[in-house]
DNA sequence: GCGCAATTATGCACTCATTGCAGAATTGCA
DNA sequence: TGCAATTCTGCAATGAGTGCATAATTGCGC
């Protein structure tokens, strides 16, 4: 990586500490990317060229989980089906938990309860993780999933893992209890992939 | 309705027909706000009394969907657990698909597609339709299912048809025929719902 | 070290969505 | 007909995001 590269890795790290930091603060509309911009020492016009739009502050990095998952899809053991490798999957990701110690994250989380345009681009990141997801899945097992029914399968273990997650999140006393919160989602998605996990041939009608 | 609310009523269809044959002929971000105003003959600062954002032209009506699948929860059999209400109304709502005709629609799931900022309207419809619906299911089924299952129920529906219609749009053979696309979507849903269908209890663990 | 080509950073001007405000135009009802 | 409530509009601003042209930096070959 080139003096280039550092430095410019080191003013994107730069604009989104000063984000978080002023978003914390003031609240994000009460904050300009001028602000931000001006916080990091850089011109507004060069801000644009580090994040598309305010918002991408607000997921520097590209999510993590759905690499692990595809990773989990690649690693599967010959005997798992496609619902034990999603379940496998969330349960790593569980463990190594370090999307939940980044500052960002419960910054995020609050912002997306209460910003429409963070929740829209949060979402969409979730559907362009779905797809991706569903396209490995329907890669490792071809004989038992088309491409519907791997969609709906991803579909159906994230919204009941995204399901669960909006319940869980709404209550403060359990937000304090990280082990208790996996522990409900990881029996929410246990739930939603029952069917899919006895029969090793597909589930057909 | 007085003559009042009538007028308001057509100058808010008049925007709505403006905007989609604009969005239609040029495309989304090329039509601006003044001009779907000025198609409709009333002032720019006017639009925004009628809607809060461009977004929301193409979204005029409170989906119905929802109040469907409530409806479906109230009027269930005593035999029916949550799962056959949700698929009883998906059955019940793909049969009037009143939804399908309106112009609207098809432009509305082309800029869906293709437009951040609709897209992220569109899935914040989305989890509020989910989040009302699992509240009305908690209520409904207060035995078997508590909060946390609701949503993660709920989610796991919703995902499953998102998931399905997410892979069966993109095929344009498909979209020709909706008798088949409501059949796929119907059993994405029958597939995710199936272990919620034969136990009368809640399916713990 | 020097100089050139590629890469970045900026300033400026502009388009647009969205909002607050104040005054003009309409409408409903007494 | 006349007043009060409701709407409609123009005007001025704010703030995001973009195109363009120019200045500042950096990587490399000599």
């Amino acid at each position: 990586m080139s003096l280039r590269d550092r430095k410019r890795a080191r003013t994107r790290q730069a604009l989104v500490d000063a984000a978080a930091d002023l978003f914390e603060r003031n609240g994000y509309d009460q904050t300009t990317v001028a602000d931000i911009a001006a916080a990091a020492d850089i011109g507004t016009r060069t801000f644009f060229s580090y994040f598309a739009s305010k918002e991408e502050l607000l997921f520097p990095e590209s999510d993590s989980r759905v690499q692990a998952t595809v990773d989990a899809i690649a690693a599967r053991k010959p005997a798992d089906g496609p619902a034990e490798v999603l379940l496998t999957a969330l349960r790593n990701i569980g463990e190594d938990s370090n999307d939940m110690v980044s500052p960002l994250a419960g910054l995020r989380m609050r912002l997306i309860q209460t910003v429409p345009a963070v929740r829209g681009r949060a979402l969409q990141i979730q559907l362009d993780a779905q797809r991706e997801i569903a396209r490995h899945l329907a890669a490792e097992f071809p004989d038992q999933l088309d491409q519907v029914s791997a969609a709906a399968l991803t579909g159906a273990f994230v919204g009941a893992v995204q399901g669960a997650l909006q319940v869980l999140l709404e209550d403060p006393e359990r937000q304090a209890n990280p082990a208790a919160m996996r522990a409900a989602v990881g029996q929410a998605a246990d739930i939603a992939l029952t069917p899919w996990l006895r029969h090793g041939s597909a589930t057909r009608h």
